[in-house]
DNA sequence: GTGACTTTGTGCCTGCGTTCACAAGCAGTT
DNA sequence: AACTGCTTGTGAACGCAGGCACAAAGTCAC
């Protein structure tokens, strides 16, 4: 059923586990942070505050990329910075098609976390023909059909849907047939991909079903007995693992 | 160190796990889906088939909502649609704050996916006194410094954050003073909250980065020996798993 | 050069999540 | 009423992920 190891093997026997690289873009980001910062050295526990997780998990994280830390020191910002970013596939840019120009696409297209990270959009595309021809955040939309020749073109092989979720399946067959082999997918639809392509999904609203059934939970035990959660004393604590999983997880796109 | 079980516990026995709270909207979807189809009844196989999961997987997932299927027959489309709803603690309408009005708060501030599902924007906050008074989607936005006011008035217990990240944090202090105890983040910042408070985060730029490590991976190892993908045979298979994780996820925030 | 201190890298254990495989159970037919 | 066929619900096994705790290894001071 599953002929694929779940951990993607790299180059020669370093495995990068797929809970690790969902990581690495956070570390990545608090390692910018503490250089801006002015930290030439970071020490595991300071980076893990930063980033928000176990410094264990930290250190055991890095490792699979290879030791590039200083017993007794801490990690070199700098270096690590370009070890993650290297691994990331992150020294390249990569030009990303963005096919659907609704509310969400616009606001995408001038999404400046894209850019900052090596993510260029080099293409906006819809099937509106209203659309075609507008100019969004400087670059001038494209009708769908003629993506083929843009992403042969600029090279694209990261595609990102934001259409409504009833033509998500065909922008997604005609990006595969373009040669776009990953997809970021916002529309609400479960897209069914050849061998060898990429798909993570990014589902507003199932985030916020997720916090309600939460919030319905403690309102319902809250107002019996338990005034309070229990164990909580008031203070603070990073709460940002409460992510992924849905995201969570959830990973991989293995074989079938 | 964690002083609650890793599940939450519902009201009496029946304890969900985080991953299935993550895929039940998932299951909702396609329950609505197949309702729309006509389907009075659904099986574990066709359901799992559009909610792209494995059937064992979905079966052991509604088990745990308790038993409503019919052994030789399925599941009844529309009564496991009001189970499930139950559960997410969607059978009531919940309020919800969005702090940030800029390119991805008018995005989200128009996203039909959330008053389909029962959540409507009570409240429209930013800092900058020239968009306050703006009506976006026909609902004004207010100033930030009104939070605790309007949150007390339309009762909102869920806030979303879609400021920059050098904001990120004060927003959510000021959301969780005002009574808010869900937040769901898309600035790209490691939140801080007392105990008791859920946090969620959707970083588009690493999703773009995790696309990338698994697009470079693929580009360094086509290209000296292996030419596609092992076990690949270019029949479609559905990759949605390919996720949460990171996303997802992950789902949990437990106490510090 | 030696010692003390700090921090990394990792072995080990525990627990959750996923999947297989099958028994239990219900509907429809004869 | 008994039988056949189909589907659910779950027991069991397996693998990944998280976290503790410690040895290895480096720096700094003297």
């Amino acid at each position: 059923m599953n002929d694929q190891p779940p951990t993607v093997r790299g180059g020669r026997d370093r495995a990068v586990p797929d809970a690790t690289v969902a990581r690495l873009p956070v570390y990545l980001r608090a390692l910018h942070r503490m250089a801006d910062e002015g930290h030439a050295t970071a020490s595991s526990e300071e980076l893990a505050a930063v980033a928000g997780v176990n410094s264990a998990k930290l250190r055991k994280d890095l490792s699979h990329l290879g030791s590039y830390g200083t017993r007794g020191v801490g990690y070199d910002v700098a270096m690590l910075v370009d070890q993650i970013s290297t691994t990331l596939g992150l020294t390249r840019c990569w030009s990303v098609a963005l096919v659907g120009i609704g509310n969400l696409g616009h606001a995408l297209a001038g999404y400046a976390g894209f850019a900052s990270r090596g993510f260029r959009i080099a293409a906006l595309l819809d099937r509106d023909p209203d659309r075609v021809g507008q100019l969004v955040n400087g670059i001038p939309v494209s009708h769908i059909d003629d993506l083929p020749a843009i992403a042969a073109e600029h090279g694209i092989s990261i595609g990102v849907i934001a259409t409504p979720a009833a033509a998500a399946q065909e922008v997604c067959d005609r990006l595969v047939a373009a040669g776009v082999t990953s997809i970021l997918n916002f529309a609400p639809h479960v897209l069914s991909v050849p061998a060898g392509v990429d798909v993570r999904k990014v589902d507003l609203s199932i985030e916020l079903q997720i916090l309600s059934f939460h919030e319905h939970r403690k309102a319902s035990i809250g107002t019996p007995s338990l005034t309070r959660l229990p164990g909580g004393r008031g203070d603070r604590r990073p709460g940002q693992d409460a992510q992924r999983r849905t995201t969570g997880t959830d990973e991989k796109a293995a074989n079938a």
